[in-house]
DNA sequence: CTTGGAATGTCAACAAGGCTGACTTATCCT
DNA sequence: AGGATAAGTCAGCCTTGTTGACATTCCAAG
């Protein structure tokens, strides 16, 4: 069956083209800004950008957790992330409370109001994403999932899967 | 089969729940980062950002393009382009010639380095994509482009259907 | 044919949010 | 007691986004 491109002679050879990886490349552009476009639209009506946004996302995602933690996820530095969470800090949308075995750290939570601003961020990723979801259907939502996996650094790729499972 | 999460049922049950939402969300922000490591890292050792690889690419896809139709593309301001554009002239990356029609316009050319460094930094992303590619497989291929071609915003679709077949 | 508006591209100045480096404070643990 | 670790801070830099003002060119209405 030489002519039909979905035969597994046929996809084995073309899903790995230049032209097909160039094609992923673009999608991947185009496609993360839609990603991003709801929230900021949303945060450029407050004082905050999309960096507020992650660090916002993460404590919902582990309450709880340390400022060291948090770093490594986001992937910047100490300083980058302390800019922001000071304003989120100063402004009550976040608790830093102190650690109670060890004192030195300190544990993050979102409160009322910070969990209300998460919320209608979500929503708004949320209500893409299901949109994107349902029009494509469930199993290529299954490779979307597989390609990007297979996409992520090693480290990133932990930090993922350790949030992955909870409470799903 | 209540049992089977593949089975019919439990497809279109499971994959718009709330928790499936928040997983591709996350999965996004975690492959993205990972989707432009490579050229930021080459670029990184350049006195350019990832704002020079976005031109770079886009010149490369469709030369002689305005500088008009790269700001739609690249949904940025032209200040903010312009300067990125000026460096990459100034160091004879980028030719910029007089419309011939409309004198106006400027159309933008890589030249022969410029070339060499589209080639460079697109070779390392597409090492990546082939590898989650091929870690995932032509169904899951199919699927990853279906769901982020659905996430785009309406804009961004056309052109990036517009860039899409050339030469395919 | 000229003149005014629209379109294209350039320049100047500013803000957000990354980065490095140096340092302090508090706490833990050996 | 002293080194290692967690967090926070200050200073200063770079990239890349923003808005506003401006020059050039085109085109169409008077």
């Amino acid at each position: 069956m030489p002519d039909n491109p979905m035969s597994q002679s046929g996809q084995s050879l073309l899903f790995l083209t230049d032209e097909q990886l160039r094609k992923g490349i673009e999608a991947m552009f185009f496609a993360y800004r839609g990603f991003t476009a709801d929230p900021d639209r949303i945060l450029a009506d407050m004082e905050y950008g999309r960096a507020h946004h992650r660090a916002i996302h993460f404590i919902h995602r582990s309450p709880g957790t340390t400022v060291n933690n948090l770093l490594s996820i986001l992937g910047v530095t100490k300083q980058s992330l302390n800019r922001v969470l000071r304003t989120l800090i100063e402004d009550g949308l976040v608790e830093s409370r102190v650690g109670k075995e060890d004192k030195r750290e300190r544990h993050l939570h979102l409160t009322i109001k910070g969990a209300e601003l998460e919320r209608s961020l979500s929503d708004a990723q949320r209500d893409r994403m299901r949109a994107a979801y349902r029009a494509a259907g469930p199993v290529a939502v299954a490779g979307f999932r597989q390609v990007l996996e297979a996409m992520m650094d090693h480290d990133l790729r932990r930090h993922y899967d350790t949030l992955k499972d909870r409470g799903a």
